[in-house]
DNA sequence: GTGGTCTAGACCACT
DNA sequence: GTGGTCTAGACCACA
């Protein structure tokens, strides 16, 4: 799995670190159970400080996407709380699809979007 | 239209402020041509400073929603480059729909998502 | 409300500032809905870093002590969650007991200190 | 008695396992005089590492609990400092409560859970 | 002026 | 060797 991050994003360095990891994740990359790298071992190979490695670690774990395991580091393991997540998402897409009115993009078209960012994901 | 901010949320309040903006043009609570209310009236109106008004209005101008005028103040003004703002949805919603796999949300309930979004929006 | 960090205790000074102020509530010192000082200030007061301050703040709100106000700072706001609450301390009451018991620490000893501590603590 | 080491807890391994210790001495699971197992038996059955046993042995030496010997091990051997073991109960239940208070969780309670776990452990 | 972010270096606890 | 903790300094976003 390969991690890019792009420095003169104005995304935080540990955001783009995140969302690249549940990229992986949901691309299945990285499977439920496997180890991710050691925070020093991910922040030498990407170029960043070991501090804000264990920061997206830390949110990830929040979130539900990792546990902290003592012996084996950061492990996948998915924590499904489908109800919240489920609001979490209508929240976010209310606003992205009022950008969307906005921007003269078609209903249609949102869905062609997620069709093919589907496809795309799960290899479909 | 109402305007209401979480204080506690992590999102900055000048973003709230534009998402909430962006949402009264989607719905066409406010159109094409009408006035937002002064930067001063505003903060007041909200209780937050000025400054913070003033912000979410430069970013709204910079995104294409609004244009600033000596005497009208802030009009609504869609300035619509769509490729710009399909490649920008199409990147936001990567992300989402990543989040979406891992948390057991199935293709098809994110395009009913969708459409209900669209019919609370615009009024279908 | 004074607060005294122990250089030399095993226990990190982010947990022991955690700790004071839940004192300081429980106390009534410090009340619902007032203010903590700035994260700055209090490093200052107390001789340590803005960023171990920080931390026990993080802390704080995860836990549900404060909430994170974007103009008034950190506000005290209990968020009772009672049935989590109860088993927290069901799970630390009993291994604080078992080494009673092996103490020989009598049941009744137990309950006088519960007591006392109480009454400490509403000033009954 | 069984050993269940939580590896996704954040308290550490060997503070778990001398827990689960002080607990089994607690309701007389393991008495005086008898011995635990030893280091790589119980390393190997847990599933962890020996140095985190030999800690966790440690420990329990430095506060009472048991006694290590050249031919039997480790040895139950309980050492009462009463008055260091109560003044240590006592300031960790006062931050014990303190939680409990801003959890609106009554005197009455805590007297009531107390009772329960002493039930539980001398089986009451 | 405030918190958020990032970097950096150091020490210790833990495995 | 690993993460946890603490310190420190710097810049930026925010109010």
């Amino acid at each position: 799995m390969i991690i890019e991050i792009d420095f003169n994003s104005d995304e935080a360095i540990y955001i783009q670190l995140r969302n690249q990891i549940i990229m992986g994740i949901a691309t299945s990359e990285i499977q439920e159970g496997e180890s991710l790298p050691s925070v020093r071992q991910l922040a030498e190979t990407v170029g960043i400080n070991m501090h804000t490695v264990n920061k997206a670690y830390t949110v990830l774990k929040q979130e539900g996407y990792i546990q902290l395991d003592r012996r084996k580091g950061a492990v996948i393991a998915l924590d499904v709380n489908k109800i919240e997540a489920v609001e979490k998402m209508r929240a976010q897409l209310r606003i992205l699809l009022a950008r969307g009115l906005c921007k003269d993009i078609s209903r249609v078209e949102v869905h062609e979007m997620v069709d093919e960012i589907y496809d795309e994901m799960i290899g479909g």
